[in-house]
DNA sequence: GCGTCCAGGTCTACC
DNA sequence: GGTAGACCTGGACGC
């Protein structure tokens, strides 16, 4: 039975908008596929340290003074150092000590961004509550349209992943790395229709159970060794490392190359994958530190900055 | 209904 | 160090 266990509550460095952080405009979800937002609040589960949580979060405050309020479900009773835990982790992942003043200075100059962060104003970018899920979505989006990896993310957490209830609300968590860690890799090729991406899945699994680096421990890290520690996991290459990375990069696949691309050059590249490196310099020599801001700001944004290009960003 | 092609990368062998 | 080719498989597409 889940019940309410601790609740936190955590000041945010104004501008934030807690709707636009945990509910992006692009689709993606805060922590699970199958979480539940209504009335600016977040129903959500999490994984920390192999203990599943139900999690409710709600934007209160006001816009000068934002808050999230934090209600944590567990089936067991938490002590002090879990509590510190998962209040250390949701506001990390929540992301209100972001502060996005410089990156708008920045934008408010720049031809692209400018009325971009109007748009979408306090919203944070990404950071990961847990890793393993951020590393199943990298995996799966490799060499496969969404409406595959959509499906391959489903049949994982249908097949191997925990639901639990509580406030009312079902959520369907993703699998634990020891559970994906244990299975066959051709029951994961089957049941998750992976392909070749199962035995990959398997092993970065296993390597999460021998001992690797946590979300937040990368987050501490400098942002190279904690890309060049994702990328020993099979599987794993620059791409999928800069998805994964607290606070991101410029993470650009053959998806965002089209786009970026109409941003930079006004045409879609002939062979998008072989323009990604140019773009990914061109990003960094315009953006320097805040490329990871202007990619989630532009792919945040794709309905209204078409409108302003002429060019219709959502369909590739 | 059937065959073909290719996708929101990564790894490896080969030069 | 640079690069072609293989990798699973489901869905889109042409016929």
């Amino acid at each position: 039975m889940f019940t309410e266990k601790h609740h936190a509550e955590f000041a945010a460095i104004p501008p934030y908008s807690f709707a636009l952080s945990v509910r992006k405009p692009a689709g993606w979800w805060w922590s699970t596929p199958t979480e539940v937002f209504e009335n600016n609040t977040l129903w959500t589960t999490a994984r920390l340290e192999n203990r599943l949580y139900g999690l409710r979060l709600q934007g209160t405050g006001t816009s000068r003074k934002p808050v999230v309020a934090c209600t944590v479900f567990s089936d067991k009773t938490l002590n002090e150092t879990e509590k510190d835990y998962v209040s250390r982790t949701l506001e990390r992942a929540l992301g209100v000590k972001e502060d996005l003043r410089d990156f708008y200075s920045m934008a408010c100059k720049d031809d692209i961004l400018r009325k971009t962060v109007d748009d979408l104003h306090g919203m944070r970018t990404v950071a990961w509550p847990e890793l393993f899920p951020a590393l199943i979505l990298a995996v799966t989006l490799q060499m496969a349209p969404m409406k595959r990896s959509n499906q391959m993310m489903n049949l994982l957490i249908e097949n191997f992943g925990d639901h639990i209830t509580f406030d009312g609300k079902s959520i369907a968590h993703w699998p634990s790395p020891d559970k994906i860690a244990s299975l066959p890799v051709s029951e994961l090729k089957e049941k998750a229709k992976l392909g070749y991406r199962a035995l990959n899945l398997n092993c970065i699994a296993q390597a999460l159970e021998k001992g690797f680096p946590t979300s937040e421990e990368l987050a501490a890290m400098p942002s190279d060794d904690a890309k060049e520690q994702l990328m020993t996991l099979r599987g794993i290459g620059d791409y999928s490392a800069e998805i994964v990375m607290p606070g991101m990069r410029f993470p650009l696949d053959v998806w965002s190359a089209k786009i970026f691309s109409v941003l930079f050059h006004a045409k879609v590249p002939d062979k998008p994958r072989d323009a990604i490196a140019e773009l990914k310099k061109l990003g960094e020599e315009r953006w320097g530190k805040w490329r990871g801001h202007a990619f989630v700001y532009v792919l945040n944004d794709l309905q209204r900055i078409s409108k302003r290009v002429g060019v219709d960003l959502t369909i590739f």
